[in-house]
DNA sequence: TGTACATCAGTGAACGCGCGTTCACTGATGTAC
DNA sequence: TGTACATCAGTGAACGCGCGTTCACTGATGTAC
């Protein structure tokens, strides 16, 4: 009811290029935050949005053309954190005996400290606005191949053709999806039952190992 | 604008109790007919439904609380269906060398003919209303028990753990919800596309199998 | 079989509300001289 | 450095619309006698 500031409601240092900027990822932070509760993107509403981000609703225009354009900023937002993660397993331990349980440290770590982005993605991969789907499956399509041809350097892999590395790749996507999905989906703080989802997990990328080794692929390309 | 039946809507054969079952499946048909096109659950609107359904909005509430009542049941219906595939595979050859070929085959022919119903629970799986989250989660956890109990029945797995052999479960039922879900957000009429998808599953599974052999597990339980 | 009454699935008017979008505006920031 | 003007992020009133829910109702169906 009393205005404080008449300038920027998100901050009034820095030139306008940059207040514009912190507007604009305000109105990014106020749609993942409205999706930590029960809703999702395609039942977020531009009002809402604006609200949380501390503006007027008609200001939002100033930032996107819709809610999709946001839904689709967001998006990328998401995988340029995925993509962190991924430079911090490259970074880890080169012996393949412990990279399984260092790449699962690394993951639960990550989907902790981005707890947002991870749960955008699951709520979103099969959600109700078709372009935020199509956006998430071809970053997702990108992340498989990359691990394809990370595991093309392990021994035995070496010598499989790439379509079976992506087969392989694939699976192993899914399970650490699903492995993410079931750790967002624990209430918070239980410790036991996280680190039993996470047991299973690891067990599972062991198990897919044990089989490279028998498995009998035709080098193709 | 002319008043054809002053009477139910939805035709006037049958007893009144039959009749008001038909609206009640009528308004379920309209729910997953409108998520058929590009909406999630939560962004379904209580009138939409009652158009589609052809009934006028007030109606509703003679059949349902509100609309989480009607997803509940949604949940229900398509969880029938998947029970009912999992009766077809069990009906299936024993061979365990064609197994994997004819449930693949069981699996797709279902997800065609109930494609709704398996649109329903994949969008909603992760979706923004937890109600239906949770009662979907609850669901597949029995899936995977009772695969557990399926899978104790093989050689090398009869000696398996209850633990490892949900393990192996869940890994197996994830790889195939990926592959419906691939399956589904498949534009319709590619019937090449369709089979790649299906052969990356089939390998997915023949490759977990392999190493289902060099798994070392303590017997528990 | 016929009559009188109860039941209840579906109707239609009405309500207050939050929505997306338009528009003319304000006033601090940025720029040209 | 100072001045005059342009830019443009954010404002606030207004709009028409679809929403969920309430209420009193209608009239065919079901039931008791």
């Amino acid at each position: 009811l009393i205005r404080e500031n008449a300038r920027s409601p998100i901050g009034e240092e820095g030139t306008r290029e940059s207040r514009k900027q912190r507007t604009h990822q305000a109105l990014l932070d106020a749609a993942l935050e409205l999706m930590g509760g029960d809703e999702s993107f395609s039942s977020l509403s531009l009002r809402e949005v604006t609200r949380v981000a501390g503006i007027v609703p008609t200001a939002f225009y100033r930032h996107f053309r819709d809610m999709e354009e946001l839904g689709l900023q967001l998006v990328d937002e998401c995988f340029r954190t995925l993509r962190q993660m991924i430079r911090a397993v490259r970074a880890g331990p080169l012996p393949s005996e412990h990279i399984i349980r260092s790449s699962a440290e690394i993951l639960v770590r990550h989907v902790h400290q981005n707890r947002r982005h991870f749960q955008f993605i699951a709520r979103e991969r099969y959600g109700g606005v078709a372009a935020l789907r199509h956006a998430i499956r071809r970053e997702i399509r990108l992340f498989v191949s990359e691990l394809a041809t990370d595991l093309s350097r392990f021994p035995y892999l070496n010598r499989w053709s790439t379509e079976d590395l992506m087969m392989l790749a694939q699976l192993m996507v899914g399970a650490m999806v699903n492995t993410v999905e079931d750790v967002l989906s624990l209430p918070p703080q239980r410790p036991e039952e996280e680190q039993e989802i996470i047991r299973v997990a690891e067990k599972q990328l062991r198990l897919i190992a044990l089989a490279a080794p028998q498995w009998r692929s035709a080098r193709s390309t």
